[in-house]
This record gives structure tokens, C-alpha cells and sequence, in this order.
DNA sequence: CGAAAGAGTTCCTTCAGGGAACTCGCCAGG
DNA sequence: CCTGGCGAGTTCCCTGAAGGAACTCTTTCG
């Protein structure tokens, strides 16, 4: 297998998914960030082979989005813990949840509701501008080459859409 | 390897891991969304096996986030373009980036810049709740069984954040 | 003392991913 | 009419990561 590295792509979303894009981290951070922390706790919950966990980890941990840290001696207990890196990645999680509600949720609606403390409400995430507040969608977007773009194979960054959509004809632009 | 099918998991953030949790899938998308649409153009711009893009493929359409779609008879031409659900991964992929930007960004800045032209500024992604328009963290949000919740092994979903780090104590709570 | 929990290791098997070559329909040029 | 080339996949072989179950160590509990 060897999975093709991503990382030295000049594409953010490339070296996320080179971390992110397994089967089972997102798992595990969303397991981090509840509270199950501990090895064999998530070896429990995930269902997941305890080989592949300790990989799992110890990349996570290599890559500052956990640390391992011992919270009690005698008997020695470790727990993984999310670095700010780690719960950064909270809006990936809520994004990832809020589609998979949408798109999977059964008759009896979804699993788990989010409960936003500032509002007092349940709610879903919604993809919002940093500067406006406003929702950002593929229709009200472009992109650019950044400061770092180094253009070349491999570097789009989510390209211009509208010049895209426009190219191609699409009357709903 | 084959891999621990999480279809049948009542966690909407493990079925759109499911999907979504692999190497290539979230560049596909954001290669599709941008308009690099057809077989040879995304084998080429991704550096990826043309059998493993074929199952991608595949397995995008049958899951109605792509649809293969006939552009041009004479030659036969194919292009996949992103259905309604496959459009809605935007904000998984705009969060993906966000993270990239912010934690992988050389000194020359990220890669790519979205300019969001309701406001016409360049930005970033915040995830922010439905209802009242303000940012959900990790700190600010809890959660609860959903009506579709089956509890039991498996059935978590981003529980209950705040109650956990109350009992472990957390200051910062 | 024996058992049990926590945290991993080790070993074996299997199958998905990588890579490169091969196919097939259709058109363009000499 | 034959050759070349593009688009869109197939086919084949090889490697190595994921699964799974058993094994190891340490430390505490009854």
C-alpha cells in the first residue's frame, strides 16, 4: 500500500487529509475531545485493532495533535490529551457530523444533538465567514493563489470555482 | 487491512468517515468542486493510481456524492460533477484548510486564499452555530442523545465535553 | 498468592493501494 | 487506409498496512 505522502504538497487540504484522512483518526480525536482518553478505553469504544491504535497515537502525538500524559503514579495511568493543534480540529468534526446528520440520519433523526451553550439551543454547524459572519458556500467563493501557492502540479487549493462553473456554462451562477 | 466497515456505527461523524475518511476522497472532491472533472485530468493533478481512482469513482456515484455525467457525445466524453450532498462537503473541506492553513503554512503564508464575495475580503472558516450565528468550540457546546441515538458501544458522538472536563477537574471550565 | 486492569507488543494472514502496462472506441493527418 | 493520440478505464503483480488474537509487564486488590 504505502499511501502516496501528501504532506510536501503545497495544498492545505492535503496535508490535513495526510493526517486526518484514515479511518480512524477522526475517530479518535472526536473520542479525545468526550473524554475517552485512555488506551484501552479506546481500543473498547472504537472497535478498532489495539496494533493499529498505538500507530494511531503515536502519530497523533508526533504530530502535537495529542500528548500523552501520565495523570496518575502508582499504579502508572496515561491519558492522551488534545493540544490546542487538537482541538482545533473541532470544526472538521462538527463539519464531517453536520453532513453526516443531514445526508444519514435515519426516520428517527440524528444521534446526537449539539447543545450551544451561548444560545441555549441545539443547533448544527454552519460554514461562516471569519470577517462577516456570513455562510460560505461553493457558489459564493473563489479561490486564489496565496503567498505560498506555489503553482505546479498537485498545488490547487479548491481553484476558482465561479470561473469554473462559468467556463462550463452553469445558468446558476 | 479491509478496512472496519463504520457504515452501520450510530455516529454520524464515523458514517461520513466511512466515506470520507481515506486518502484521496476529500482531494477528489475538492478537484471536482474546482473543476477538474474528468478521469485523466484528476489521475494527473492528484498523482493517483488510476485503479484506485476508478474505485473512488465508483464509490462517490454510488453514493450520490458525484454523478458520471455524459458532456459530450462524439468522441464520448465523462465528467463527474458534485450532486447537492456532494456540494455540502464544502464546509468539511474549507475546515480541512482552515487547520492546513493554520497549522502547516510556511513562513510564506498558505497556499491558497478563499475570497468570500458577499463581503469581498479573503478569509478563513469559522464554524459557527445555526441559530445564533456565533462560534462553536469545544468549550461552548455539549452533547446529548439525539432521537436517533441508539446508546451503547459504538454510539458516541462528541459526548458530553463540559461534563467530562468537569470530572477530571479541568480548571479552565 | 492468584487474578485483574492498564498499556502495549508480537506474529500471522489478508486484501487494498501503488505502479506500470494493456485495452478499446473514436477522431485527425498523411 | 494506416498510424497516432486522447479519453477512460482494466489487468496484473507486488508490497505493506490493517485485522485479529495471543502474549508481556507492571502494579494493585481480595
Amino acid at each position: 500500500m504505502t499511501r502516496t505522502p501528501l504532506s510536501g504538497v503545497a495544498c492545505s487540504i492535503a496535508r490535513a487529509t495526510d493526517l486526518f484522512g484514515d479511518a480512524w483518526t477522526a475517530l479518535i480525536m472526536r473520542d479525545v475531545l468526550t473524554g475517552i482518553d485512555r488506551f484501552d478505553e479506546l481500543a473498547q469504544d472504537l472497535g478498532i485493532s489495539r496494533k493499529v491504535l498505538t500507530v494511531r497515537l503515536a502519530r497523533l502525538v508526533e504530530e502535537g495533535v495529542l500528548v500523552r500524559e501520565r495523570y496518575q503514579e502508582r499504579p502508572p495511568r496515561e491519558r492522551y490529551a488534545a493540544t490546542e493543534k487538537g482541538e482545533e480540529l473541532y470544526p472538521v468534526l462538527l463539519a464531517l457530523m453536520s453532513w453526516g446528520d443531514r445526508w444519514y440520519a435515519g426516520e428517527a433523526g440524528p444521534p446526537a444533538r449539539i447543545h450551544h451553550l451561548d444560545c441555549a439551543r441545539d443547533t448544527t454547524m454552519v460554514a461562516a465567514c471569519a470577517h462577516c459572519g456570513g455562510p460560505l458556500t461553493p457558489e459564493n467563493t473563489t479561490q486564489l493563489p496565496g503567498p505560498g501557492g506555489r503553482i505546479g502540479p498537485g498545488t490547487r487549493v479548491l481553484g476558482p470555482l465561479l470561473a469554473a462553473r462559468t467556463e462550463r456554462g452553469d445558468p446558476d451562477v
